[in-house]
Order: structure tokens, then sequence, then C-alpha cells
DNA sequence: ACGTTCGGGACCTCCCGTTATT
DNA sequence: AATAACGGGAGGTCCCGAACGT
């Protein structure tokens, strides 16, 4: 429950922001205050006002917020595109952002799976999952049995996050467009067979 | 009290070891050298005899260290096997491992090209690209023209480390086998096609 | 449930008895605003509404508080009791909250003389000549010579005092009542001899 | 500007000196890391080199310290005096530092029995009652019986250490002359009745 | 080479005093 | 008058890199 949002953004949302930014660049453990304070450009006494479980609170916060922002933008994707079109919308969603950070910004949910917090790893497993069921009911409605979907969604959405890794270790987006259209072409012809 | 008095480079391997487990776990930028010491048992003056260039040159080595096992181990694993074989044994190499620290060791691979560090980052370019050369070659000797093979290539390696995160995040090895059978089941049926 | 709802003075009031305890647990300097916050139920905003002069004023004046009811408390005794009853009824005052807060409820007072504060110091300094005057004014009644009933009731003070100290240290109230025995004996055979 | 006088000893032991006079002066709570450091002229590294376990340690191990110097002294002083003479050895002992510290100096072992810390409350009612001890044991020697010279010796040391605190309060050293005074001839008269 | 100690700094936690809002 | 929010700062923890003394 809401106790006073501020009209405008706010300094807590600033600092989600910022620490949402820091994840991806640098990983969950090497977020620290100080980062976050510089590019929320918020003060150190707000911290504990608005995140009274310190540290640990703002980065579950941060990953839950770019989960939940995710997981929303994926539905909207898979709702309005077939699955090719789907697949690439959603690598798009990583290109802009790794050329502009230099190949920096990588994936929250991987970061969140591979930090040290047990809190962000839940957050990342469930975010993953349902990546994978609504991949699979979409291909389900292409036509694949329930069977072939869940593992073909599996397969998805590893290659997909693998590519990213791929991505920001060489500096080029080229793993992505290889990656997706090889999942392109086994969506569409996997249904059939 | 002598802890360890290797004369050959005991202490140094030792530190690399415990270097490797740390950057697994906790990644390049959390990897801090009291973690390193307590793993090793070495003690603080030993370090910069070893590794003048400081933390920089620790991580570096160790990265380079567990690329250069990888490289081999994958190279090794591809000459005695066919290809489904060698992606069931490449996913075994993780298995084990991920098992015994309750999933919290990843690939230190994906580690380098996550880390903030430009030279980790390279380091781990150089494996990605050299498995998937190797994985290609073997794609080829299959039958599949070299341009599938690459594109192939990538998705493997994408896909594998994508499934190892998915995995880590789960806590559990399924991703593993489900993304392995599918990439199998792939690779057989493709370069026919 | 209506913790305070005093229209006159209940935040105030509040705000000084947490302090109080606070300062007999934790001591004047250990004595923090969030620390007062928590007992007092009160926020942040109401401090400089009622303490101006902020924490200096808050303990000073908690101090204050306390003193002035240990004062008139003593007072009471010591005209409704002879001095083996006053004596006995004054560490009874002790007995209780050092039961209750398992030995770290001291005396208020002893906590002020130890701090960083002049102020709070001062403030001690005049309680204890007051008791010590007060004691001797009885002891006078009894029979003492006014020399022998000054030292007489600076012993007396010290005393009980210390014999309080002992019995946070040792978790037992024994020592007040060793020490309120003799002290007893003494003044009964003393004024006589 | 001393910064370094300690030629023998290291930084250990003047960190350790620094933090007793602290915590004589500030109270075990209020000590801190900062004041210790400026005290003993060491740097923030040592810390945690000399005393893994932190601000708790450094505390426990100063109050440890000063109870075995505090202990070792009364010993000393009750062997080689009578019982009036060394009542006065022992409050001489406070006086001198009183004075030169504007009587904010007080007793280590009260500060450490006032404190929050339960080591050092511990270690506070060992020497309580070690110095209960040997007291009661010279007053036997001098005649009294052995539950008299219990009694007595807890009185003492009750009265002594109350002295103490009334003497800081008031900034001036009176309570204790006249305390001791009163102890010594309850002590000379008592055994003999 | 290796063990011990040192010096400085980064980071998180937490607190005090103030201001804007109602 | 009371609440939420802010700004600055101190304290404790811990680490890196270096300088010693073997």
């Amino acid at each position: 429950m809401a106790r006073k949002q501020n009209p405008d953004a706010g300094t807590r949302a600033a600092m989600i922001t910022g620490a949402i930014a820091s994840i991806r660049e640098n990983g969950v453990a090497a977020t620290s205050f100080a980062d976050v304070l510089a590019r929320s450009g918020a003060s150190r006494g707000s911290i504990y006002h608005h995140f009274p479980g310190g540290r640990a609170q703002l980065v579950e916060d941060a990953t839950r917020s770019a989960a939940r922002w995710l997981d929303r933008e994926i539905d909207r994707i898979l709702e309005t595109r077939d699955v090719a079109g789907a697949l690439r919308a959603i690598v798009d969603l990583w290109r802009t952002t790794l050329e502009q950070t230099d190949y920096r910004s990588g994936c929250p949910i991987v970061a969140a799976a591979l930090g040290p917090d047990a809190g962000t790893r839940d957050i990342a497993a469930a975010s993953f999952t349902a990546w994978r069921a609504v991949i699979a009911s979409t291909l389900i409605d292409d036509g694949a049995t329930p069977e072939r979907a869940g593992s073909l969604a599996t397969l998805v959405v590893a290659a997909l996050e693998g590519a990213l890794v791929l991505a920001q270790a060489e500096r080029t987006s080229r793993p992505l467009d290889v990656v997706v259209d090889e999942l392109v072409a086994l969506c569409d012809c996997s249904p059939s067979a």
C-alpha cells in the first residue's frame, strides 16, 4: 500500500532505476551504494528511509522491478506478434542498450541469477519460468504439442540469454542475430514436424 | 607449520585454483584477495611475488587458466565423440560442479564476460570464438555446410551457457538436459537437410 | 491501541520517559534519538517542537526529570520511615527495575555522572548533594553530630550506588542486600558512639 | 603530536592503552575507533589485523587488560600494607588520574559493568568478586569472622566505587577521602567487636 | 620466497538536524 | 503539531597494496 508517492518521479524511483543500471553493468555483488547515489543524484540519508533493509533490499527491489518490466514487455510482444517477429523484438530490447553502453549492460535477470543473493536468484528463476511458460503457450497456439513447446521454449530462453552473454564478450550484436535466426527457423519448422 | 612447501609453483597454483573457484561462485568483481587467500591457504606477502600486477593480474591469470583448461577439455571431448555424445559430455562438466556447490559455481567464461575488466572479457571472447570454431569444424565433418555449421555452433554455445544460467537460477540441472536434447536433435537432423 | 493522546504533553512526556529508560540501560552517550523514538512511538519531526535544543536538551531534560523524581521519592521515604526502613525502601526502588530489565537498567544519576555531558554531570552532582543532605539531616534527628552525619551520609550514598553497580555486573541483587544490612547496622550504632 | 612513541610494545599495546583511556572517560558504548586511533596513533588497517573480532574484541581485550592490571595492583597493595593503608593506597590510584583528566576518567570496571556488552560485564563481575575475596581474606587475617569479612568486603568495594562516581560528578576527590575514612574506622573497630 | 604488520581508502549502516507538506 | 523526506556525516567493517622482517 503506497503511503505517499511523490507526484514526480521521486527519489526512490530514481534509485531503483540507477540500481538496475548498475546491476546490469556491474552485477549484483558489485552494485555499490556510491554508484547508485551517483546515478540517481540522491543523498545518503534517503537510502535508509526508502530501503530500511539496506543494500539487500535495494538490489532485491531493483531486481524485482526489472523483472516485472521485462515480464510485461515479453507478454506484450508475444501478444501482438508471431513467434518470429516476437523473438526479433525481444533481441531488439537488448541491442539498443548494448550499443549505448559499449556492450557493458547485460540482462538484469542473468545478473540476478549469478549474484550471491538468494533473493535475487529466486526472482530470476521466477522470470525464467514465466518467460518459458508464455513462449510455450504461444508455440502451442501455433500448433506445437505441449511437450515439444516446453522444451523449445527452454531452448529459446537459454539461447537468447546465452547469445546476449556472447554479444557482451565479443562487443558485437552478431551472436544475437545469428541465434535469433536459428531459433526462428526452428520454431517455424518444428511444429509441423 | 609448513602449510605447503611445494617447491615448484604450489603456492601460485593454489592461488589460481582458489581464484577460479571464487570467480565461478562470486564473479570477477566480487573476487577478493581475502577470499583467495582463505581458499588457497597462502599468505598476503606471497601475492606480489607471484602476481606483481596485483588483483587485476590474479583474476586475469586465473581466467586465462580456466579458459585454457576448458578449451582443451572441449577439444578433447569433440575429438573422441560424435556431436551428440560431445554435448552431453560438456554439460556433464557443469552438472557435477553445480551439485557440489549448491548451484553456485557457474561457468568462469561467463563470469569473465560479465565482469568489469576488459582483460577478462577479451579472454572470454577468445574462448567463445574457439569453441564455436571447433564445434563448427565437427559439424562440417558431419556433412554440414560451413555457413550452417557456423550458425549452429553459435546457437550451441549460446544455448549451453544460457542453460547453465537457468540451471543456477532454478537450482536444478533440468534446463541443461532439456537444452542438450534439443541441440542434439537439431545437430543430427540439420546437416542432412 | 491508543498509546497516548494526552492533548497536553503526552508526546513530550513519552519521549522523556523513553529517554530515561534508555539512559538507565545504555548510558547518556549511547542514548540515541532512534531509540527514544522507538520507545515512545513518537515521530522524528516532533522532537524539535518539544526539544528545540536537540539531543542535548532531550537528555538533559530527561536527566532532570529523573533526578527530580528520585529526589522527591527519597524525601518522601525518609519522612515516613526510620533510617533502617528508609534504606531498605530505597534499594527496593532499584530491585524491581533490575529484575524487570535483566539487570540492565541502572541508576540514571550514575549514568548522568559518568556521561560526557557537563550538563547532566551537574544535575547528578546536585542530586547526590541533596541526598546526602537529607540523609544527614535524618541522622542528626536520630542523635548524630552534624560532622559525623555528613560523613555517614556520604558513605551511605556511595555504598548504595556502588552496590547497584555490583548488582548489575553480577546480575544479582545480593550486593544491595548485603550493603544495606551493613549500613543499617552502622547507622544504628553510630549515633550513640 | 605523539605519533608513535611506543618504543618496545607496538601498535596493539598502544591501541589497548588508548581504548582503556577512552572506556574510562566515555564508557564502553561510546568508545569509538576514531578515538582509539587518535589516542594510539595507529592506522585503520591495523585494527582488523590485531583485533579480528572488531570493536567488540577491542573493548573486551581492553577491559580484560585493565581488569588484570587492577586485580594485581590491589593484590600487591593488600600484601604490603594493613587495611587502613591499603584503602588509602587504592583511592590514591584514582585520585591522580581524576585530577589529570578533570574528573572525567573513572573506573574501567564500573564502565564495563554499565556497558551494553555482556562480555565486559562478566569481566567486571569477576573483578568485583576477586576484590571482595582478597579484601575479605585480609580482614580475616586481622581477626574478623569469615561471615563478617565477606559483608564488610562487599561494603568496601561498593563504597569505594560509589565514592568514585560521586567524585566524578562533583569534580572533587572529597567523597573518596570521606568514604575511605569511614571505611578505615569501620574495619579497625569491627573485627574486635 | 614467505609471514607479519602497516597505511589509507571504499563501502554499508545509521544517526542527527532540517525542511517541505498537511 | 505531526509526518515524510532530505542532506550531510560519523562509525565499523573490510580490503588492497606496500613495507617491513625474516
